[in-house]
DNA sequence: AATCGCGCCTGACGGC
DNA sequence: TGCCGTCAGGCGCGAT
């Protein structure tokens, strides 16, 4: 499931390939995504340079001079890039080929994801305009949080999910931030510490980071690869590890449910 | 205004 | 072996 890193993995993967060429065909095999993906869209496309390959929140942001072309990647989307001709197989929806035999390729199993046009500035668009700051950004601080968060008794983990508050936080890093900031996920968000949320952002951007830093390895030869990039290759503490041992105090690893998700802490470690 | 819960979709997995 | 139920999850949206 690509979370804000493999978003931006992918973002820096495609670029090279894409930045600055013209798309000369859209191939459109699956229309039903999360919302039908615009039956003009190949018109839109066609005999525009894409000059920006940008990222908002886990949105992919392709911009030419007449609109922007959105992706997101839902659950279970990737994008691939093509150098050579090849056959789509299950659940490839989309080609979008370029000058020079590039084609960008969507496969997206489950089809949570989503592929729009976007007239004039995107930012203003329904999806982008009320997104909070970049986690990765200075924005994002302890006490940004900690203001966000007064009066607020929604338990500190849907809190962070909110991408109103912050963005790009999904579940599995939710998880992980919690634990290393020693945070009990259930905790009401606003009966926190100013001191505990600037340790919480600064975790968040770390574990961000070195998402970023293992799925930029992992990912290098992004191009004619077969199978899917190499996602979860990060040391997860918490996440999917109910039942084990805490790597900190040696006690079992929880897992509850919390606003209808899984959600893995240490009682021990996190208050 | 804040919060809750639903639904979209497929594949993996467990039980019988 | 096959069938069926359950779970996973991003995130917008309608209901409370």
């Amino acid at each position: 499931m690509p979370e804000l890193p493999e978003v931006e993995t992918i973002r820096c993967g495609i670029e090279p390939f894409i930045k600055g060429r013209c798309v000369t065909q859209v191939v459109v095999r699956t229309p039903r995504l999360r919302w039908p993906i615009p039956a003009d869209l190949a018109n839109r496309l066609c005999g525009q340079a894409v000059y920006e390959v940008e990222r908002r929140a886990k949105y992919l942001l392709l911009r030419t001079k007449v609109g922007t072309l959105l992706i997101h990647l839902g659950m279970s989307g990737f994008l691939r890039v093509l150098q050579q001709p090849h056959a789509p197989g299950k659940h490839d929806h989309v080609d979008i080929e370029f000058a020079g035999g590039i084609c960008l390729r969507l496969n997206d199993v489950r089809r949570f994801g989503a592929m729009l046009w976007l007239d004039g500035d995107p930012m203003h668009h329904p999806l982008l305009a009320g997104l909070g700051p970049e986690p990765l950004s200075e924005e994002l601080g302890g006490a940004y949080l900690y203001q966000r968060s007064k009066g607020r008794r929604l338990a500190v983990k849907p809190f962070i999910m909110d991408s109103k508050v912050v963005v790009g936080v999904g579940n599995i890093y939710a998880s992980e931030s919690l634990f290393r900031a020693g945070i009990d996920p259930t905790r009401a968000a606003g009966r926190i510490s100013l001191a505990r949320y600037h340790r919480l952002a600064e975790v968040i951007r770390q574990v961000l980071l070195e998402a970023i830093a293992a799925g930029g390895t992992t990912l290098r030869d992004f191009s004619d690869q077969d199978g899917r990039p190499g996602y979860f290759t990060q040391q997860l503490q918490v996440y999917g590890r109910d039942g084990q041992p805490c790597s900190t105090c040696g006690q079992d690893i929880v897992k509850i449910q919390l606003g209808q998700r899984s959600t893995y802490f240490c009682r021990q470690c996190q208050r």
